[in-house]
DNA sequence: GTGAAAGCGCTAACAA
DNA sequence: TTGTTAGCGCTTTCAC
């Protein structure tokens, strides 16, 4: 919403002259309270927003010259080093940022005593509010729910739903990718994941609702780190056992990129001989031999959503708190393809 | 995003002067191409909008002027006139509609060729998108998937995760209300159903969750309609039949409303003998004696938060689809008390 | 179809 | 803590 210029006198919108004419003050006054910046006494100020309220006035929402603060797990970073997921949803919360005129700033969090000197100091009032960035700790949720000012949790979510959070629909993603394959002819698909983190075990029940009655445990392959090594190794030993599957969904791109390895290791075909598909899709994917088949996460739009539901918060402290899942998309390039016949059935 | 001020010069946010510079234009014009209003020509359109998403411009997200289609099942309008969510929903959407200048038009639609009369007319471009409530149909649906311009589920979901919705988090709420009965030293816990919907599901879900290794199926009390009197009817006939638990999870008002009169003329105190919890949430569930405890559906803000959804899906069609979920709210009134001695253990 | 210029809503500086 | 006032960004009118 934006000023109305000349035409303004035609258009019957609620102006800031409208909520100052019924509450007996200037339309400064009524600016001031509305925007949070400046003094006007918390009585007035309240009457004014309530007024405002009443008539329908859209709120200014905008948060133009504060801070965000990004609490980043070690995981968080650890996956910056590694993966550049995070690189990529950082992007995203910069972009918006510049757009909305906002600053943000990174801190390392990765023990709940971190997390209470993180909030005493986004407790200023040039901090609009908190990101906090695949952060799962219940102690550190627990802390944060307490905290007066926005908090958002970014790639994951509060399942008593006491933080707002912004996350990839993992269940569905995995769920839709599986759906893929099977129309594909494809009957065993393997499920090769790291367990640990309540968004990966969404992953695990999206295959797990696509593969009905065909969820065959045995098809499950874990590994104990993100690691390319780790997955190679352990797809490489399944194979040896003579593990019968004609496709392999990888809930991470590193798993991924181990069972490549593995599967021209033991000169199985991709996708002749067996489809791959990743989930989270980073960039890098598409140069790999043959460029990999992936559901891909929007990386930039978890970062700039996580942050319009920021300001979104901080602008309605009264809104309720809420779950945002976005939709991944499958991009199919070189990985996948028609089950062998010999092992379809 | 509003106009700066006296104060301009030093913020160093993106203003439509700069975009105009970088293309060689005034101001006015680079006004008029983004915020569609008046004639700019074709191309010179798209160089701005370029130029204007290259510096991070703050695109004017205002739908001001344009209108949005309602389409509404017959479950919505039988609700309607039966329980009021319906009405309390669209007040939320309504009250948003006159802060953004937009105005809703609601249309009945029962089949799939009543959605695509309305898409048809959704089609026309002074229509900013059409919102769907409560619609199930998977005909219709699959319909709206390749409509192109903004579609938003309002109390409902897209399983494939086609179309964007907003639903209040009916797993969490129905999770949320037994774990406080749990809390309350109730170990069974019936759950009192209409089944059908999916969202409706989710609430078992929640329940089932909640339950753990205590969700007895027999514990489950299902009927075929929303009816107060087929509730009462259904719990009296358990009743009879010597069923035992202490607290009763409605996932409804109007259910919750049978249960009453069920334990009432069964000479079942409430909450003395039996807690009663609701979902939903209707404000004249506090009128009952006793006063209805409910996990509290924010239904303004579902219709609120609908239409702040579709704007942005209409002012950024590139972004991914998504599902939104809002926090229900326990409201503890005077239904629901500590789990009787006798019956606890 | 475009630019110049007028006019409006809003915010910030300043006085009281 | 509040109102006055200047001044900015944006939109619209109007001339071409």
């Amino acid at each position: 919403m934006r000023p109305d210029g000349k035409r303004a006198q035609i258009s019957r919108r609620v102006r800031l002259k409208d909520v100052a004419e019924r509450c007996g003050v200037s339309t400064a006054t009524v600016s001031r309270a509305l925007s949070g910046r400046g003094y006007v006494e918390a009585s007035l100020a309240r009457r004014i927003h309530d007024m405002a309220l009443r008539l329908n006035y859209p709120l200014p929402s905008s948060q133009a010259g504060r801070r965000v603060l990004l609490a980043a797990s070690g995981a968080a970073l650890l996956d910056f080093a590694r993966s550049q997921f995070t690189l990529h949803v950082l992007e995203g919360i910069s972009a918006r940022c510049r757009t909305l005129g906002l600053e943000v700033e990174t801190r390392h969090v990765s023990t709940v005593a971190d997390e209470a000197a993180l909030l005493e100091e986004a407790a200023d009032d040039a901090i609009a509010g908190v990101l906090m960035l695949t952060i799962d700790d219940g102690g550190m949720l627990a802390l944060a729910r307490n905290f007066r000012k926005p908090v958002v949790l970014v790639n994951g979510d509060d399942a008593d739903m006491r933080l707002s959070s912004v996350a990839p629909c993992n269940r569905s993603a995995a769920a839709l990718a599986t759906q893929h394959l099977r129309a594909l002819g494809h009957q065993r698909i393997a499920f090769l994941t790291c367990p640990g983190r309540r968004t990966i075990a969404r992953r695990q029940e999206g295959w797990r609702d696509a593969m009905g009655a065909a969820a065959d445990p045995s098809l499950v392959i874990e590994v104990d780190d993100w690691r390319s090594d780790l997955a190679a190794e352990a797809l490489s030993r399944r194979l040896a056992t003579g593990m019968a599957f004609t496709a392999i969904l990888a809930s991470g791109d590193a798993l991924a990129i181990g069972a490549y390895r593995a599967l021209n290791a033991a000169g199985r075909r991709i996708p002749g001989d067996v489809s791959v598909i990743s989930i989270d899709g980073l960039p890098q994917t598409q140069l790999l031999d043959p460029p990999m088949s992936v559901m891909a996460i929007p990386m930039q739009a978890l970062g700039a959503t996580a942050l319009d539901l920021l300001c979104e918060l901080a602008a309605n402290p009264a809104a309720p708190r809420r779950r945002v899942e976005l939709a991944c998309e499958l991009l199919r390039r070189r990985s996948d393809g028609p089950a062998p016949e010999g092992l379809a059935g």
